[in-house]
DNA sequence: TTCAATTTGTACTGTTCGGTTAATAACTGT
DNA sequence: ACAGTTATTAACCGAACAGTACAAATTGAA
């Protein structure tokens, strides 16, 4: 897609490929913005390169639309965690470094956050139908796995908080930085979401989440702050 | 109203606050469970003990409900942590406990949690409008800034670590293990859900939110697990 | 050449849904 | 008794909106 040339319908170039990329991003945008009930087609259509018509051509109906678009954002965020190299580092530092990245990640994509909010508020119910999203998922704890596994076998790492809840803290953290920040700022001012506001949350994150995977004798003040 | 005639509209007694409150309840429900382009004002008329035309009479139009809604929310939920009393306890002690309460606080109100959610997926607009809700949540954090005060009066406590910070991570860990647990437990199962994983989960964020509160050399081993 | 897949564009449909009208009447305080 | 408020019911309006029909043109591969 891309070019129309201005005059008609003649001289364009099938592209089938490069239509759907477009309505989905399209679609991702206007989803994030205004979620699924919220989100409309004809206003998607207009944002598009290309035509209502295609959208029901390419992706059914509303729905159907709506689940790719949740596919493709799981898609985009995985795809950007996985270029992070942590094998080479001593465990602290790869957790810390797998913890820093995910809040800045998180912090990064907005609309991925959006997206999983409304999600979440259907309940997960469109995510369900995904098989895909559960295989993009699995990966997503793996650096985790391979960290605390070292961590564990060098007796720094304690053997009763799992990778899961490791992960589950980090997330809670830099999921709600963004998740609620509207809320949030109204009620208590912005100081929080300025840069330095952030960075400090993000070193309290970091210095809790290593506090506890780490053996209490092995806590030593490593804050930055 | 609450009792009405089976047959016609002869014998009901004024009660307006009584209407409004079942509006407002029905409403909050419908609300928080199809968000606010997804709720019907019929089917929360329907769901009422009254008709639709009262809604608008009380409520003036769709938006000027949800208003009412949300700030019946924030209401309701910091009415609720009010009861708490903190003051006898030592401070760490008393952090403790906020932190406990807030987490099963926040999980025994799922639907103030969505609200929530919607609010901030409409990038809090309604709760602009609401002077109400500034004044509620002006007194959410005074709770933690005694508590502050006196762990650092008593040298306890660390003074680079704000009242305000702290408030962020428990809601952050709070909030999220409801908002999140839809997509959550789609991904990693709900092991973490159930009442054991919930414990642990709590117990954690417990220890990470202590831990950095107090001074390191204060942090002796306080976990319950 | 053939033919299915792709693309365009417009007009239309059927329904959902927020909001209103209208007519009426019981309630309550004064 | 009267006046203003609170309530009821049911039909109705108009706009928004998801989805379709229809007609036709272009492309690209077999």
């Amino acid at each position: 897609m891309g070019e129309r040339p201005a005059n008609g319908r003649s001289g364009w170039k099938q592209d089938p490929a490069g239509v759907r990329k477009n309505i989905l991003a399209v679609a991702m945008a206007e989803f994030a913005a205004n979620g699924l009930s919220g989100a409309r087609i004809d206003e998607i259509a207009a944002k598009t390169n290309t035509s209502k018509r295609m959208i029901y051509y390419y992706f059914g109906d509303k729905e159907g639309l709506y689940g790719r678009v949740l596919e493709e954002a799981y898609r985009e965020v995985r795809a950007g965690e996985q270029e992070l190299e942590l094998d080479h580092l001593p465990p602290v530092d790869a957790l810390t470094l797998l913890a820093e990245f995910t809040f800045d990640h998180h912090s990064r994509h907005p609309d991925f956050i959006r997206i999983v909010m409304i999600e979440n508020i259907h309940r997960g119910e469109y995510m369900e139908k995904s098989e895909l999203i559960r295989l993009l998922n699995t990966g997503a704890i793996q650096k985790l796995e391979a960290i605390c596994r070292r961590g564990r076998e060098q007796g720094t790492f304690r053997d009763d908080v799992t990778p899961l809840a490791l992960h589950w803290h980090i997330s809670a953290m830099s999921f709600f930085n963004v998740s609620n920040r509207a809320t949030f700022s109204h009620i208590f001012g912005d100081d929080l979401f300025a840069t330095e506001g952030q960075e400090t949350l993000k070193n309290h994150m970091v210095e809790m989440v290593v506090g506890l995977a780490l053996k209490p004798e092995r806590r030593l003040r490593r804050s930055k702050s």
